[in-house]
DNA sequence: GCTTACTATAACTGACCGGTCAACTATAAC
DNA sequence: GTTATAGTTGACCGGTCAGTTATAGTAAGC
């Protein structure tokens, strides 16, 4: 792979060239719609912003959807690096869930620097603004926050072993955690302060320790 | 303000046919609104839906913005009357807070059933589009926010009181709950499935019931 | 009957939208 | 030196956007 002919140095240089604009596409595509949203954001602005023509922008993306399909995966799998982090650290499983917390602040306080506004959450985000709308869209982000819930998920049930937990249900839990994180995320956007994301981090384990009382009512 | 004279009669019939014009164009920019978002739906199609001809539209409303700041107030109006109702219930403090999560899902779940589409809760789906661009809008979204919070802050001093709860931070206990909720608002849309709202309720109450042992940590 | 004020509308503006396309350049292969 | 390929560009498409304006209908006040 390394040590080959001159032809194919070339050759992949080439391909890197090409692929850099591209990328500047996707990042600047990237950074505007986590801030803006998809609709709010023209084409225009995003190739204004990577300093690329309007015209190479549909030999690159066949349309302004699919770059979103695009941005959307690239921001899954920075979040995944995240959560795989979080995995990876010699903690307890409850002290993952604000490990996890921590990171996203971190994220979200070093964002607001740059551009004085709070993004929120990315998948959040274009899971209100799309969902009614673009059903592949809507799907895709399903299943982003699926992938979400199974990490929690999984800590849940180290918890449970660990007997750091009662016995509780990990799926379901584990979606309340998410359903609570996106919450606090949106508290956060809406009064522009990612301070919130950190002070309401403790409060998630709350969730965890699902052993009240009100739990055994099955009714309603 | 009732008995007057004949003149007045006319010219509050007078005002009200203009006020028709005006209340459709309202309604139809809430139903569209809230389905489709702000920056999706544009003043034709408001305008189309309330069967108004579009250069009507400048003589009601000086600008697209200040419909939504309208259609926001009565959005507004219209979550304070629940809460209002659920305040008035004969209910347990905490059992008030699995009514408002009950009244929000046979809300939306009505919705759904018209549209095919889980709107959400209106008041998060603009929190998140619009925070970081019309700031006014912004202001006002986290004002509703602050309402809401109220709400429940009251009904955890009440639990408090009744000895329901341990002694517990209302201000920030009701916060946790409304993130929650907005969460779990988000996660039904993105689903597709108003259940979900139903299903989460109960489990809001932990968040209520605030002494783990989690919160005693001050720190991180 | 005339004025005044409110209501409503069609026609219009200029900017911008997402997307297409033919032509062009630069590079590499042979 | 010809040819193929990848990348780039600006001009252009039809359509839509939010917002303006000149005008007309209409009912009330006198």
């Amino acid at each position: 792979m390394l040590a080959c002919s001159k032809n194919l140095k070339i050759e992949r240089t080439a391909v890197e060239r090409t692929s850099d604009t591209r990328d500047h596409l996707l990042s600047s595509a990237i950074e505007l719609i986590m801030i803006q949203g998809y609709n709010a954001v023209s084409v225009q602005a995003i190739c204004d912003h990577a300093d690329v023509k309007r015209g190479s922008f549909y030999y690159f993306f066949p349309s302004k959807l699919d770059l979103l399909l695009e941005v959307i995966e690239a921001r899954e799998g920075y979040f995944r690096q995240l959560l795989e982090r979080a995995m990876s650290m010699d903690l307890a499983p409850l002290e993952r869930i604000r490990y996890i917390f921590d990171l996203f602040y971190k994220d979200q306080k070093s964002l607001t620097e740059t551009s004085g506004k709070v993004p929120g959450c990315i998948i959040g985000n274009l899971a209100l603004e799309l969902s009614t709308q673009e059903e592949v869209v809507r799907r895709k982000l399903q299943r982003t926050f699926e992938v979400w819930a199974a990490y929690f998920e999984q800590i849940l049930q180290e918890a449970v072993l660990a007997k750091d937990l009662p016995e509780i249900d990990p799926a379901f839990t584990a979606q309340a955690i998410l359903a609570y994180f996106e919450g606090v995320v949106l508290l956060a956007k809406t009064r522009n302060d990612p301070g919130l994301i950190k002070q309401f981090a403790k409060t998630a384990l709350l969730l965890a320790s699902g052993s009240a009382p009100y739990l055994s009512q099955e009714d309603c």
